[in-house]
DNA sequence: AGCTTATTTAAAAATTTAATCAATAATTAA
DNA sequence: TTAATTATTGATTAAATTTTTAAATAAGCT
């Protein structure tokens, strides 16, 4: 269940909001004191924040800006101020959506689910290259956290289509026959040394997993 | 002992910071024509240049990527203009920081220093990967660390080759279908004695690394 | 636990590849 | 043309890597 914390003053509006969220299964936490809000998000883990501009005390792009320095969550701002800069401002402070007030609840929602979505895909492809290994076909080298890995050839050929597979399991003879400095009828021992080879070469033991009866896998 | 150049239509202000900086041994030149000050950069060597935004009959955005076309030297933008967008845009047009009026002089002497750090350790890492070979193809010379190597014509086409692809491992047959004193259809064991009569002239055999199964590595 | 199977480790054997040397062929220069 | 230099090749030696083997260790299963 994802959690929203809706900052607005409005609490007739934000009440009527908060119901039709519900049915969708968000909790929603309303707070109409912008300095609170602030506080809050630094206290509680939220998935989405929505901002209403027209705050007392501070300045709803203040809040956004102050979250922003804070934190990498979806702001989706709902404002009833329709000065165009206002939402180039937003967006430029890293806000992730703009409605313009009044709008439909049916509009907010595909908004939250829109919002998410890229945020989850943004999230995806931080992890996805996230890995500490960097090989270069090329050059023939094979770093770890920018250490180089001195490495030979049939090492290297296991090691890189490792990191080409990264995250899956990879057979003994899957490297057999796709890494071209092993004979093709050599034995599946032999992919054992020479991943122990490799796994002491790369220091940590625990990068190289082993998965019982089936083959290895590179941990991220 | 830094130059910098201040471009500044405020003079008052100039006068007051240049006081400051002599303190810390910085040599200050003031410009208030930002057209001069672009001349002025293409005539004497500065460190760095602070510019100030609102100039007269130029806009400071400009000036920066005036500069920036011809010279690759630390920019700190002063502006008293508050929009968001203008910093943007100026980190964007290669500014190193921005500073937004008013501030304290001592907030401006530390981003010099942060600045010129940064900018000194950018050069340093340029001269790193600096080579210590000098080939010139036109007299057929190869120089290592100043010394002249004494080669002959194939020498001098795989070293030359070499040199090219410096840090990339060249393999055999790369050489000898590349480098035209080599016949196309020698063996690769020409290559091999080759390389050992240019280890040998090199007189430090490390130069050149042999990559087990893929040919050889010219170091840096 | 006790049996079975898989994995790791270490060491030796086999193979592959590279370096060196000496001789020959090919160029180039005198 | 001859002498000198340079390129190529083959043989030998040396070195490095891959593969196999065997023993030790760990993991899974009833």
């Amino acid at each position: 269940m994802k959690k929203i914390l809706m900052i607005e003053d409005d609490l007739e509006l934000a009440e009527i909001l908060t119901e039709f969220l519900e049915q969708f299964d968000f909790e929603v936490v309303t707070e109409d004191d912008p300095f609170k809000a602030v506080s809050i998000l630094k206290l509680e883990p939220f998935d989405l924040v929505i901002l209403d501009l027209t705050l007392p005390g501070m300045d709803g792009l203040e809040v956004c800006e102050a979250i922003r320095e804070r934190q990498d969550i979806p702001i989706i701002i709902s404002s009833a101020r329709s000065d165009v800069t206002d939402k180039i401002k937003a967006l430029e402070l890293g806000a992730d959506d703009y409605l313009p007030k009044p709008y439909d609840p049916r509009e907010l929602e595909a908004r939250i689910y829109s919002v998410l979505r890229r945020y989850a895909a943004k999230v995806e492809a931080k992890e996805e290259n996230k890995s500490d290994f960097r090989c270069d076909q090329s050059t023939m080298t094979i770093t770890y956290k920018g250490r180089n890995i001195d490495l030979t050839n049939a090492e290297f050929g296991i090691l890189s289509y490792m990191i080409l597979k990264q995250g899956l399991v990879v057979s003994r003879e899957d490297l057999i026959h796709n890494v071209s400095a092993i004979n093709e009828d050599s034995s599946n021992k032999s992919i054992d040394v020479m991943v122990g080879r490799i796994r002491n070469k790369l220091g940590d033991k625990t990068l190289i997993e082993s998965v019982r009866g089936v083959g290895y896998k590179l941990l991220k």
